[in-house]
DNA sequence: ACCAAATGATTAAACGATTAATCCACACAC
DNA sequence: GTGTGTGGATTAATCGTTTAATCATTTGGT
């Protein structure tokens, strides 16, 4: 005895009508023959008795669930409210649910959630990586948001060029030496935003690269980045990888009584929640989630109406580099002309 | 012409081995009678042909989707990613997936959203509501993760005896003069923690309340919160109700050269991902997410289960308060002895 | 007036899994 | 030998929706 399931259905709907289920279900879904006012009728009815389409009975029959899979393999990544915002808002327009998996990071538990999502029938998933794990092609159409270096992706943020915006501002400010501040050197990502630093650096123009990751092991958790040594040694702008790095390197420069931006500048990425309401306010460049989550989600549905020649088809777009946008705050200012060597 | 789902389902395997699907089913399930030999033997072919079961096929028939809702009407709030991940896996844990839906503050749209949701099929819901927003009881459980205050509410942190820790804590370093700094004064959550902040002042001690959005209305989004003139006041002590303000006082001491903690201390609330790597790391307490999470999901599983009765029923636990944690780190140290009025 | 076509509605067959009801042997007891 | 019980499997109904095929009726054309 399957546990009658609350609300009417399409049969309740017919007899309570006089009709056949199949004319209730074609005047609902507009598709066959009914005449207009017979229509009318049953469309009233349906919603007068609070009718609710049942996802289960119409994705068995059409073989489509209506919902996309959402993989987080690091959840605790700061970006993931706007992201999850975006995503869910651009299944939601084309009619899609969002199921949400984690991996917690772990590598292994990565294809374990992605099975999850599969069993759960879902008709496509959007994935980001971790690190530059590659996605083994799974069971159902897949869009991956990384950076255009990840093999395999299909759209993401400009991360070179956010970083040339980045180098590009510090450069027409008169800073010379930069120091660019990352937490690890095996992020496709982070490498991306290091390299387009790297190009937008003019002539006469250099930088270093502090890895936190790599200091911490030495020095432990959570220890001193030595940002004020690295003033002396005449740096005067710190361009951070992630808003989460900046905001680091701001308190502590901070705490050492090094005034931002008049002695040091400071620069982050991806706008996060407290990079405005900081003091001094943070200058950063932000990633077009509405846009990319756009992009993801139009190229899955792309995939999965096409779906059928091969498993797995990675489709990429021509636009799959959507450029970031610099946001100049507070925390950038001209380089203190009476310290640049 | 539904579109052939990929892979084998239950009568693929079944005429593959010359048996009845019934059996099958029984086999996979060990639920009816089989021989021990010919369910080994269906469970090895199963798995041989990667048979994954029809989560359609199969809500229809059990009426029991095995999916739950969350339901997030402020997903920019920074404390998401923890709460996501600590849901998802409570859900997971007993074998549920987790179908998200925000209504992007709007307090239209929660209710929208919330249709999405059940028109998806979900069995219940777990619902962070924005302010003190009653949810309607809808057509399935649900689990509201709010605040005791809240009427309806299942399971919340207790911020009052969060705030009274607080309280206590800056009692024993010796302030006497507490700013509170909050953002809004509609909020229930914010509200408890105030009322629990001042339950943990003892006699000589006295607080003001600094609300962020009625100062901004006056002065501008982003203004300065004016609190170096505060400390001139005599405040030793800024509570933020949450570590986003927290920050923003923090920055802005450190900006106008007050050092935290020896000059100010500052506390915040809900440990999020930066209070840890800020200098100085920032003294908060933290909510139980993983408790939390697990209760909600195991009251809305028993409600669920015990459904029937009636629609919409609010289960209420006898642990719907989950004490908060303390983490002193270092923004908050003794008050200068000679600042004390 | 008669055939063709269009219209409006119904019938019935799926989709894939679950499960109550049934059936078939075979063993055991009286 | 007939009745009872039981382990082991099958039959068939069902969940709610979609949709191809069909049927009945009216309309239009010649």
């Amino acid at each position: 005895m399957p546990p009658a399931r609350p609300g009417p259905n399409l049969s309740r709907i017919a007899t309570s009508l006089g009709v056949s289920v199949a004319t209730v279900s074609n005047a609902l879904s507009g598709k066959g023959r009914v005449s207009e006012q017979l229509a009318e009728k049953i469309k009233e009815h349906a919603a007068e008795l609070g009718y609710v389409p049942s996802q289960a009975g119409r994705a068995l029959r059409t073989g489509r669930s209506g919902v996309l899979g959402l993989v987080l393999p690091d959840i605790a990544n700061p970006l993931f409210p706007k992201l999850a915002q975006a995503i869910e808002f651009a299944a939601t327009a084309a009619g899609y649910g969002v199921l949400i998996a984690d991996s917690r990071g772990d590598v292994a538990t990565q294809s374990e959630a992605i099975n999850r999502l599969v069993e759960r029938g879902v008709e496509g998933m959007v994935i980001i990586p971790r690190r530059a794990t590659r996605i083994s092609a799974a069971a159902c159409p897949v869009a991956v948001i990384d950076t255009a270096s990840t093999p395999g992706n299909t759209v993401a943020a400009d991360h070179i060029q956010g970083g040339w915006a980045i180098a590009n501002h510090l450069a027409e400010l008169g800073h010379r030496r930069v120091l660019i501040i990352g937490n690890n050197p095996g992020s496709n990502v982070q490498n991306d935003r290091v390299g387009g630093i790297r190009s937008g650096l003019r002539p006469g123009m250099s930088s270093a690269t502090l890895w936190i990751e790599t200091l911490e092991r030495q020095n432990g958790s959570g220890c001193s980045l030595g940002l004020a040594e690295k003033v002396r040694e005449g740096y005067t702008a710190f361009a951070a990888l992630s808003d989460l790095q900046a905001l680091r390197a701001l308190t502590e420069l901070q705490r050492d009584s090094i005034d931002v931006p008049s002695m040091a500048s400071v620069t982050g990425f991806d706008d996060l929640i407290w990079s405005s309401v900081i003091t001094p306010s943070l200058t950063t460049v932000a990633m077009d989630m509405h846009t990319i989550a756009e992009i993801a989600i139009s190229s899955l549905l792309q995939t999965i109406q096409t779906r059928g020649s091969r498993e797995g088809v990675l489709v990429t777009s021509a636009a799959d580099r959507v450029p970031m946008q610099l946001i100049v705050r507070q925390s950038s200012g001209p380089a203190d002309p009476t310290r640049i060597s």
